[in-house]
RNA sequence: GGCGACGUAGCCAAGUGGUUAAGGCAGGGCUCUGCAAAAGCCCGAUCCCCAGUUCGAUUCUGGGCGUCGCCUCCA
């Protein structure tokens, strides 16, 4: 089977082949680091986590970049409020994000350009537009002017004449030949001076568009044709749209290949997460509600596929944590198990073997990881009971085993943090097994309770006591 | 107003023109256990409503109802 992606341009699954072979270009929408990420931010940055899992299972090389607004309206005005120069507003956010991406596990791109260090690119990408003739300045600024631009509207299907009117002329503050035409350069005002968010250039000293800071990066990085370009369905229109207007229009070939756009989260009410409407939730609220980062990895990454809305409750955060328990669980099951003692059922090594091949099925199908769960969770269900029976030998273990690493390929939530216990809690298990060994139920009991009422659950088994944290 | 998506068991969710509509969570019963926990077994669906196409529709078409998104900064 081969991979088949979704793209937003033609709105079918097509198989995917990268242009050059072997090799994927891979262009990520990040994040502006104006303020703290929330659960949205991290399902579209798990997606971006699971498309580059499963092009390299698929044994692509990945150039994969993701960019990082450092400069745009929201971060120059909270600097200015603070005081201090975008750069060092912006530090404490970067930073965060990173340390968040590690928490939940993410793999690194390549490359994390920052937009302001790239500001020469742009430059020269508004240049080339100014003389093709798709760009003119304006008293504020250098526009894009998008009657120059027929294709503008293919990409997000929307036809120009269907925006509604009158909204976005009458708060604009900018001059321009067109209400929809977009800001490719701000000229520099005093607050930007001020905050260290102006650099010169041939048409006027100012401050990069948003929209520019992606095609030039992208390209200063990939080239002029990107293989995969990918982003939340919020970037559709317009940044994605005038994206391609901007540079198709400068080098006149195509930009992307393939369009990907995964679904938001929405809070509990169905109503999309989101910082102007106030009901957003990150990362450390859920951590300190007791949830592990890696329920949270596995919730926002396979509860739901990734073009569907994903809803945040406390129900599906606690079965995305279980679901990570079980798999840990079989896993340690199976590490532990002694080989060569016991005999294969040949119906659960016939089971293992498909089940792996029906799971990278369900991934090559437009990364379809809920699907392909499915069919793994099956499994963990027989091998527990085969387990339980001691109807598990070498051959079975070892295709259970290769089933689980093919699963954490993407998952990758078999590595158990390291969770430490302190001295008190290690000394009251310690206390406890002493009652056991001496009968005395009804202590072992009274500390185990005490145990649970901390966060730490045990669970006698034949190797001895085991002890897991749980929430809250 | 324009464009679009979705509506599957208490919750989340995959999926298909036709033999038993995945899987997880929650709940109930049972096995195991000193008791638990874990694990296993058993138990759950008029696939939103109506009409049409079809030998046959949850799956296709149309209409309705409902939820949500984009059209403005937004992952």
């Amino acid at each position: 089977m081969t991979l088949r992606l979704h793209d937003t341009a033609s709105g079918r699954k097509e198989e995917f082949c990268p242009l050059e072979p072997g090799v994927v270009r891979l262009y990520t929408c990040g994040p502006t680091v104006w303020n703290t990420p929330h659960i949205g931010n991290y399902r579209t940055f798990l997606f971006f986590d699971l498309l580059r899992r499963h092009l390299a299972v698929r044994g692509y090389r990945l150039r994969h970049v993701m960019n990082i607004t450092d400069v745009d309206d929201r971060i120059i005005e909270q600097a200015h409020t603070a005081g201090v120069g975008i750069d060092a507003y912006t530090r404490p956010y970067r930073e965060a994000f990173f340390e968040d991406l590690d928490a939940l596990r993410a793999q690194r791109a390549e490359h994390y350009p920052l937009a302001t260090e790239h500001v020469p690119e742009m430059v020269r990408l508004i240049a080339r537009l100014l003389d093709r003739g798709y760009a003119y300045e304006a008293e504020d600024g250098v526009y894009f002017r998008i009657a120059s631009f027929p294709a503008y509207g293919r990409l997000s299907r929307l036809d120009r004449s269907g925006l509604r009117p009158g909204a976005r002329v009458a708060t604009d503050r900018y001059e321009k030949e067109s209400a929809t035409d977009f800001a490719l350069w701000k000229r520099a005002q005093p607050i930007d001076e001020q905050v260290g968010a102006a650099w010169d250039a041939p048409f006027g000293r100012g401050r990069p568009g948003w929209h520019i800071e992606c095609s030039a990066m992208a390209m200063a990085y990939l080239g002029e044709t990107l293989d995969i370009h990918a982003g939340g369905v919020d970037l559709l229109f317009p940044h994605h749209e005038n994206e391609v207007a901007q540079s198709e229009a400068a080098t006149g070939e195509r930009f992307v290949r393939f369009w990907l756009h995964s679904e938001h989260v929405s809070d509990s009410t169905g109503e999309k997460m989101s910082k102007s409407v106030g009901n957003i939730v990150t990362l450390r609220d859920l951590t300190a509600a007791g949830y592990d980062p890696l329920a949270v990895r596995l919730f926002l990454m396979g509860n739901a596929h990734y073009r569907s809305r994903l809803r945040l409750t406390e129900e599906a955060l606690h079965a995305a944590a279980e679901q990570v328990r079980r798999l840990q669980d079989l896993a340690d099951r199976l590490r532990g198990l002694e080989p060569g003692l016991r005999s294969d059922d040949a119906a659960l090594y016939a089971d293992a073997l498909d089940a792996r091949d029906a799971y990278l099925e369900a991934l090559d199908d437009d990364l379809n990881l809920p699907a392909g769960l499915g069919h793994v969770f099956e499994v963990v269900r027989r091998a527990n009971a085969a387990l339980d029976a001691g109807r598990v030998g070498p051959a079975g273990r070892e295709a259970l085993l290769h089933l689980l690493e093919t699963v954490d390929a993407h998952l990758d939530v078999l590595r158990r943090r390291d969770v430490e216990l302190d001295d008190e809690l290690r000394g009251l298990i310690a206390e406890r097994e002493q009652a056991r060994r001496a009968r005395d139920f009804a202590r072992a009991d009274r500390i185990r309770d005490q145990l649970r009422d901390r966060g730490i659950v045990l669970e006698d088994t034949r190797q001895g006591v085991r002890w897991r944290r749980v929430e809250r």
